[in-house]
DNA sequence: CCGGCGCGCAGGTCTAGACCACTGCCCTTG
DNA sequence: CAAGGGCAGTGGTCTAGACCTGCGCGCCGG
């Protein structure tokens, strides 16, 4: 198992124990494999068995596994469904038979401004990872595309190249599945340099969508979408409270 | 604050005390009032404060009670339901808290294009009842939207006055309830006549939505709106945050 | 050979403390 | 009167134990 606790980073311990848990959990563990007992954790690294129990119970929370008397504790299956509607663009374009491409704009570390903490629900001045991208299908400007992730979600993302695909980094690297999201979408028109991004006149109409990704109940992308309007068009299952729920929601591209 | 702990009756302290809160929450306590500190708890019941925490946090879990560090915990206001889609326009704004209104452009019996048909799955020519509005919100154009409904699905529909709210027409009258449907989005700019209606600029950006909502496997109406950007947005979830997650364990299941 | 019991280990619950950061408020000081 | 510091109280985190029940497996006796 990877990674140390830090005693003296300001982090909780039990965070630290939960991240490195899930870490590791993405990496190498099967479904129904089982992780160390509770007591072992303690031990190894050093903590209260109390405390090793609050980092797990996080974990238990999401659904990211499971506890069972008497034997231990497993990781769960993850929920295939799920995971098909929170889609990259990078997904959702191949699945569609085109090639996606992106031209990255930014990669950095910023501190959240008033709006950006409101959005993501934390407090003003936590570290973000801005992640600003120029989305391309087949060649052609698509949309542009701003990420921001809590920097304590990722660690050392920033060290490496800029992902080509965040969900998957975000999903195969630490863990973070999308399970659920919500998106405001709105018309707009270009501003200037968006214009100028997407290859468009100015004031054209443009299809803004802001979305906040959840793990659990923690929001972890809060993202804002600006997609041509004559290239892009969305496709939204409804239905009537009450009804159970076909769960489907997809993006789709219509030529 | 009713309700004693009883340590030999088997049921676990701290649910106990979580019922107990929960009773005293829902009987005497308005949203905002503050419960009594943890640590008043511990001394009242003879616990330890840990003790409390764990049937405090599965009140927390449920989004009943709020922490709020140096302040204490605080008495939530009951969430409202944001899961509300397929609802008409008129309960849509209600809902919002705005006045809905309607201008009625046209209500009358058309055949159906080729367009038409192909879009409502019948054979070109079919009668349809196409009505057509200028929705208002507190009084301020807010959309243009027009419906197409196959014509022996709502006999005698034309010989009635314009209804106000289609959907519950179309419910009440005919036994018509929306069951289910498909919204497709996108943004578009704003044509001469269409911007005069909605009283904003031509070529100011307008979301689109084209709905086919169905009743059963039979598509029941057919509509296309044009709705203010400055005035509407869309919210869509995304994924269901499923079963509200709790710090209570399960037992009894194999991986 | 087979059945049952007990041991070891898993998680479940609980205790009685500790120190920390944060909040509101009062009281002192300029 | 205003600004600031201190203080008491809050929740946040953590410790090092305790004893409980549920579970599987191996040992031992029939």
């Amino acid at each position: 198992m990877a990674g140390e606790i830090d005693r003296h980073n300001g982090t909780p311990i039990y965070v630290q124990l939960r991240e490195i848990l899930r870490a590791h959990i993405a990496q190498m563990c099967p479904p129904g494999s089982a992780l160390p007992s509770e007591r072992d954790l303690a031990e190894r690294f050093g903590l209260a068995r109390m405390t090793v129990r609050q980092a797990i119970d996080a974990l238990v929370g999401e659904e990211v596994i499971e506890r069972v008397v008497g034997l231990g504790t497993f990781v769960r299956k993850p929920k295939l469904d799920l995971q098909v509607k929170l889609t990259s663009y990078s997904e959702e374009m191949q699945r569609r038979g085109m090639v996606p491409a992106a031209r990255v704009l930014s990669f950095e570390q910023i501190n959240a401004s008033a709006f950006l903490a409101r959005e993501l629900q934390l407090e003003e001045g936590t570290p973000l990872v801005r992640f600003r991208r120029l989305l391309l299908a087949d060649n052609e400007p698509m949309s542009v595309d701003e990420n921001f992730i809590p920097a304590h979600r990722v660690p050392g993302l920033l060290d490496r190249e800029p992902p080509t695909s965040l969900y998957n980094v975000l999903s195969e690297s630490y863990g973070l599945v999308m399970e659920w999201g919500e998106d405001m979408i709105e018309a707009t028109a270009a501003s200037p340099s968006t214009a100028r991004l997407l290859n468009v006149d100015v004031g054209s109409p443009l299809l803004k969508i802001q979305r906040h990704a959840f793990v659990a109940r923690a929001m972890v992308d809060y993202s804002v979408s600006y997609y041509r309007a004559d290239r892009y068009k969305l496709w939204v299952p409804l239905q009537r409270p009450g009804v159970r729920p076909t769960r489907n929601y997809s993006t789709g591209y219509r030529p």
